[in-house]
DNA sequence: TATTGTTATACTCTATAACTATA
DNA sequence: TATAGTTATAGAGTATAACAATA
């Protein structure tokens, strides 16, 4: 990894200028459902988990300050998509939860994400792809146990 | 492609924690040289020119519009690390050239640069990282041949 | 004391439109 | 008329500090 031709070999680089070409494309395709890729997020965690995630969790998940959640989910609550629902067991928890139009918008959301994804990666043999997932995966949540897919 | 268990699993999604991730602890790595992984970039781009690059140009290769990249090449040149220089052959364009103390500095800053990455992604298999950085470069920039490396 | 969610604030990045000088 | 660089502006994302409620 120490020398390179170019910054433009660089994976840091390359990282940068792939999520956001992702991201881009990604709020393009939601745009329709008045959702962004951090909302659809948001909501697409809070539906992995049917007893509902706490919101802290959400941002941990998303690499974001806590404080930074509040909007994203204060506008999925305004639309009926999640709720925030107290958590029984420690009343500090606002535990987000999925409402079935959120599960619905979100399953639409999801295969909107996937056609982008599709499109700048659709063509590359899919184990390589699984070895990508892999590697990011690992760089990304460390010491955790990961099974993917 | 087309099923997924979660959220935490697609590409997308990993691609974008992943570059915010490098972004974040570039700026971090390069805040004692007063670089961000942006004026970094630009500069680095113009060190892989010698004969200067279109202001444009460098716009295009980090994927921003070109507006964008007046403030990034301003700051460079106020600090003498690049020169605007004009075009002989077109006087609407800036050629971009990395001065002495730019090459010197950019060099510098790609050790640290480098170092971000290792701490990443220095356990994986070289030869997969090689197939990240080409699927990557597949995707970021499609209908280009590249010699990576 | 420590933690969850929240408010507030400042800064950086993103996205567009319009201007100027050159072609 | 088209293109390179620039200015201006609004909106989205990032980074911190501090506060109330709860543990």
């Amino acid at each position: 990894m120490e020398n390179q031709r170019s910054i433009e070999s660089d994976l840091g680089y390359l990282l940068t200028r792939a999520g956001m070409l992702v991201v881009r494309a990604t709020n393009e395709a939601l745009a329709p459902l008045e959702l962004r890729t951090r909302s659809y997020t948001a909501l697409s965690l809070a539906c992995d988990r049917p007893d509902g995630v706490p919101q802290r969790q959400v941002a941990a998940d998303m690499g974001l300050d806590p404080s930074q959640l509040v909007a994203i989910i204060d506008e999925l609550e305004q639309r009926k998509l999640v709720a925030r629902t107290p958590d029984p067991n420690d009343r500090r928890n606002k535990l987000i939860v999925a409402t079935a139009a959120g599960r619905d918008l979100c399953a639409v959301a999801a295969r909107r994400s996937a056609e982008v994804t599709e499109r700048y990666f659709g063509s590359v043999d899919p184990a390589a792809l699984d070895q990508m997932r892999e590697m990011l995966g690992q760089a990304v949540f460390p010491d955790t146990d990961r099974i993917l897919r």
